[in-house]
DNA sequence: CCTCATATACTCAGAATGAGTATATGATAC
DNA sequence: GTATCATATACTCATTCTGAGTATATGAGG
């Protein structure tokens, strides 16, 4: 409380506090740089990954990654293209900042002792490379580590077989005295989470969703991160494959924010080679929103909005009647609402 | 290009690259915490101002910060409420990260010598207190920083007499060779920004306008940091107040952030006392997004999502018929779109 | 040339939206 | 006390948007 620090700060001016608190309790903090670099692939929405050596739960896989040097790199965005190239080969094109994660025992960094981590997360679209162009990693699929956000098919059946009775197992235990201050239940957030007893499936909940089976302890990196200790993570079902460090957390940020994203925003086309028919637009979509979309409305939207321009040229062999190309109208940027797709599900 | 770095990084595994980078390229960084506290008092809407010693170029009014503790704090967060509370008496409520900013030569830090400083931004929400509860700081009108975002007695002046012009001036010069790179002239992103020529205004571009300024040399930050060298920053006229480090653009980010969200998420109660009129909360929205709003819509569409419920009281002495009040349905968080006000402006 | 599968076009009812007019009611002035 | 004012609240209506369907076009394959 009465802490030598906690008396400066409230007797001095901010402006003197960075030059009065001890250098050491300031510089040691290391900046990471991480990237979740997104493209579609075969209506596959997929993530690029690395494999490095396992963690002490055995996760081996990760996002590219790498040290942000103040020295060597103006911006941190340069910095992350700069060493995204070198590790994998890829060139980024769109990127975006999506949060900055520095939670202690979060495997941010190595638990209590040694430099704090703290991750920026960084969002990148790009069209599907083939494996073969990567110098490093492998395109997989985003729904290999979240199975349950996958409702491609309808809703996954992992989430009655698994998910639910082991979140209403740990919903009618007592909460620990530091959730208990928390103005909502734990019924509560699971059943608006998850969607159940009527609640409705929102597929932007996609971080809040895999925190509280952290929370819960469902995900290996909960029970290796030294939460809900009683059992090893051996013992439990594995939801999902989990991934090194923080990475798994950092993942389903951007699965959120893209799927949110889309709606309001272009950002779809960053996805998309150059020319594509508005089918294989909408299976884009379909890929990363999941449910199944109406394909006259989904038509209807996107032409009216203006997103897009015939070429001219049709795609032939596509199993009916031939379909007209399309290209984005780079224009609608410079358009005020810029609206993305928006969508609604279609009944089948 | 091939420095030693450059080479290990392409022949280790990712996970290595932190360990094998000397420490001294990593450890140079610091990471301040920034808090925009917004607030909206008497339908001004107003940020948590700290007064400190003048910068180089004269400015003396910063954003509440402090420097991130490691030790001493588990998140973000806690050391935000932490400090916040210390340095100016405010307990805040509704908080969420903004950005991280991480420029060299943004005033972020000293320059290009000493530690490289990243500042966290954070935007708080809190219903405004009287000056005499804060232990330090003001509440001050963001329009202060912001005279051209103003737009509740219509298009603010400024724009047509001072920003138009000189706007036009830097856009009919020829770019930078780092600009001349970018799809977008520098005509059309004014264009944009700014609704000349007939584009609307977004009033959710807040940032972006901001950006605009300080990359045509416009506000005084961008003398400070050693752009547009050839005037002194007493030559120019001054746009707004201008701010230590980078704090105006943190408070522009919290702005464009504030303007975008009340429209998805019911943030703007966090703004409000427990019990209000509806006309008062159409205001504060009005405050918030500049333009007036058309009366019977706004209560149509508020009252229709569900977002408040009559506490069946009254208020007298309204100036005409009194007024129900109301209050926030803390339910709402609980239900699926849990939607903001949306809202279109009225004709007056 | 018939069938199939897909692409594309058109229709229609109901909901949401923008913009009004009409009415209710306490405060105030005379 | 009552006429007037100012604001709050209620209702209306045309237009657009949205969800969901049916109808038609056209190349591929037997």
């Amino acid at each position: 409380m009465n802490s030598p620090t906690e008396l400066r700060r409230s007797a001095v001016s901010a402006d003197r506090i960075v030059a009065l608190t001890p250098r050491s309790e300031l510089a040691s903090v290391e900046i990471g740089l991480n990237a979740a670099i997104v493209a579609v692939a075969n209506n596959e929405p997929v993530a690029l990954i690395i494999r490095g050596e396992p963690d002490v739960a055995g996760a081996t896989d990760g996002l590219p990654f790498g040290p942000f040097s103040p020295r060597e790199h103006r911006t941190f965005e340069i910095g992350l293209r700069d060493w995204v190239h070198a590790q994998t080969g890829v060139e980024l094109g769109y990127a975006e900042q999506l949060y900055t994660f520095g939670d202690r025992g979060r495997s941010t960094d190595s638990g209590d002792v040694g430099p704090r981590v703290v991750s920026i997360g960084y969002l990148a679209l790009t069209e599907a490379k083939s494996s073969l162009e990567l110098a490093r990693g492998s395109w997989n699929s985003w729904y290999y580590y979240f199975p349950w956000e996958d409702w491609r098919q309808g809703r996954p059946a992992i989430l009655e077989t698994v998910i639910e009775p082991r979140l209403r197992d740990w919903a009618s235990r007592p909460a620990t005295p530091v959730s208990s201050t928390q103005p909502v239940s734990r019924q509560e957030r699971v059943r608006i989470c998850f969607g159940f007893d009527g609640a409705s499936w929102d597929e932007e909940k996609v971080l809040e969703r895999f925190e509280l089976l952290y929370e819960a302890g469902l995900v290996d990196e909960a029970a290796r991160d030294g939460r809900d200790s009683a059992k090893t993570w051996q013992e439990r079902p594995r939801l999902g494959t989990p991934m090194r460090f923080d990475h798994r957390r950092i993942l389903a940020t951007a699965i959120g924010r893209v799927r949110a994203k889309i709606k309001y925003r272009p950002v779809i086309f960053e996805l998309m080679p150059g020319e594509f028919t508005l089918y294989e637009l909408q299976r884009t979509v379909e890929a990363i929103l999941g449910p199944h979309l109406h394909k006259q409305n989904f038509r209807r939207l996107v032409e009216g909005a203006g997103l897009v321009e015939p070429t001219g040229e049709v795609r032939m062999r596509t199993g009916g009647r031939p379909a007209k190309l399309f290209r984005f109208r780079r224009e609608v940027l410079l358009e005020r609402p810029a609206p993305g797709v928006r969508v609604k599900p279609g009944k089948s």
